[in-house]
DNA sequence: TAAAACAAGCACGCGTGCTTGATTTTGTCC
DNA sequence: GGACAAAATCAAGCACGCGTGCTTGTTTTA
């Protein structure tokens, strides 16, 4: 079976940066070697320095790959989400399950590098920036809210920061029993507190709670 | 001037946990080898392997070492908050500060590290349950609230998580504007779920808010 | 003088970037 | 379609620097 150069190419990269974010989320930053990469994926090392040639290309490129895949996995599981009494929950369990999940454990330990790490740094602080802020926007989209109600910004902040909280706790333990509590505690706040805000500022009810 | 061997082991051996504390926020773990602790000690690496005989000496050391300056920190930092409606926030703040300040940041580089490496993880485990129980014992203390109230658990170990996530944020860039408004809104909310927590079973007001 | 504390240097393994070599695919010519 | 060369992809190995654990030597204290 003749397989193209292109695929092929492109195969060999998808296993190196599918190894890569593997590797980070077992064996974190130091653990993740271009060596153990190349041997997860298949390949020898010097495969691997082909297509990167340099350690720093290869998580430059799983910065942005785990970005890509953090963005898929939210799209699909924000489908299909309850609409009744129960959506805060689903809500806030998704932003939860988004945030202690193998992607962001992954996200996280490049993270966490990137403070000594000049380059890494660069393309870290990007890429969080941006996936916070469409995190913050479907937030807002599924609760059936927005911004121009006061403290309201300020609550869904709280929410994603709290999530990347319990997505630290479950590092080294497993913490979904807590995060069970937690999830249930902050739905409710979080009915309370939309729904104190929606109130006190006249907006219409979006319908979307109904 | 004749300093005593008692007293000279226990000066090289508090400077060097405090430089790997200090290495380790800003160099984070892979930079915080032992050469670069020694120098920033002000001895030879011979003389830090003399006192902690390996790296995981050290490390293991200074987790216990952080774990205590974390305590002091906040032991210091809880006296003298206000105790009229500004108190909640006053609260809030703390513990945000306490997990955004370096004390954590350098726990934050070993919890990460402890990932991959199972003696760091038993100690690092061990230290955050102590840690974590203390500090949410302490808020409860702080905020006037017990735990047979439903709900105040879930709510305080929520405010810790919250807290955790933003030293997270605070990593990489200066996120304190940002944080302000959180905590302001996070202090908004925490008074009235505690205080309709406290309203739905009929417990007397502590008296600590009046 | 002996013990404790401190310092300098050695040997080794590991990871990196790079070089050299091998295999597979593609394009051209007949 | 086959032969061949070039390009692309993949693999093995080299050289070097770095960090670690350990050994040997020096200085300070009791």
């Amino acid at each position: 079976m003749r397989q193209p150069q292109q695929d092929r190419s492109r195969a060999t990269r998808q296993r190196l940066l599918e190894a890569a974010i593997e590797a980070l989320a077992e064996l974190g930053w130091a653990g993740s070697t271009v060596a153990v990469v190349a041997e997860r994926a298949g390949v020898s090392r010097g495969a691997a320095q082909h297509h990167f040639p340099t350690r720093e290309d290869l998580f430059a490129a799983a910065v942005e790959f785990v970005g890509d895949a953090r963005r898929l996995w939210t799209r699909e599981h924000s489908i299909d989400l309850p609409t009744g009494p129960e959506r805060t929950r689903a809500v806030v369990d998704l932003i939860v399950r988004l945030y202690t999940g193998p992607l962001f454990r992954a996200a996280l330990h490049m993270w966490v590098a990137a403070t000594s790490d000049p380059q890494l740094r660069e393309s870290v602080v990007t890429l969080e920036a941006h996936l916070g802020r469409e995190t913050h926007k479907l937030a807002l989209e599924l609760l059936g809210v927005d911004e121009s109600t006061p403290g309201v910004r300020e609550i869904v902040q709280a929410t994603l920061d709290m999530a990347r909280g319990l997505g630290l706790a479950n590092l080294l333990t497993d913490d979904s029993k807590r995060r069970a509590g937690i999830i249930d505690r902050w739905a409710e706040i979080l009915d309370t507190a939309l729904h104190s805000a929606v109130s006190s500022s006249a907006v219409p009810n979006s319908g979307v709670r109904a």
